[in-house]
DNA sequence: GATCGCTACATTTAATGAAATATAACGAAG
DNA sequence: CTTCGTTATATTTCATTAAATGTAGCGATC
């Protein structure tokens, strides 16, 4: 788990598919999908429960599940943030203004 | 920079070169070599200094820059950790005990 | 000659992209 | 009522490409 899958997880909340998801994100499909599935078999439960066929060709929808593992990983993320925000910002002023170049 | 970078740079600290911090860590020496450079490359100053050839052959020390780098990563580290430890391990218990599969 | 830093090349592995297939609701004929 | 085509998606397969890794050798110094 990943500010990325985190991202996407939002994605396929608003939009309702794990295509529509990954156009919006600038992915390709099979990224997405590969993510999803990382993601399902990672944890105890699926994340993303999806569906095929249908009058709109099916689409995805984030479980009760997911939405509580991405609560908890957006806290997760914001506190640790706050909680090192001064040391982090210290050590970047450290590194090369070029990157690795 | 991660715990892997921060280990493998204790361990040539802790012995000298950058081959023998590589076996230590049962990495390849091109694998070593390769973190070394992109540290060096990614922060203002090297972090490792090395020296070829002499009595043993060469070797490597960690800069004062380096030891301040590091230092300051650990110190980090520690930080978030302590800071969300509990919500952590709350998201660990919902992964599956089987990992990926 | 020994040991190490460093580099160039080959190889193996992983990520990516494109394309083919499967699915199922829906509506329009028939 | 039944069949069929349409539609937008999920899923899988396969080829391609990029990245990581391993191998082998060179130059340096004592």
């Amino acid at each position: 788990m990943g500010p990325g899958k985190a991202d996407l997880l939002e994605a396929i909340d608003r939009v309702g598919s794990i295509s529509a998801g990954a156009r919006e994100m600038g992915m390709s499909y099979k990224r997405a999908w590969d993510l999803v599935d990382t993601m399902n078999r990672c944890f105890k439960q699926p994340l993303v429960a999806t569906a095929t066929g249908g009058s709109h060709g099916g689409g995805a929808h984030v479980t009760e599940f997911g939405h509580d593992v991405l609560r908890r990983y957006r806290a997760m993320e914001c506190k640790a943030n706050d909680c090192v925000s001064a040391e982090l910002h210290e050590l970047i002023s450290l590194l090369s203004p070029f990157g690795e170049d």
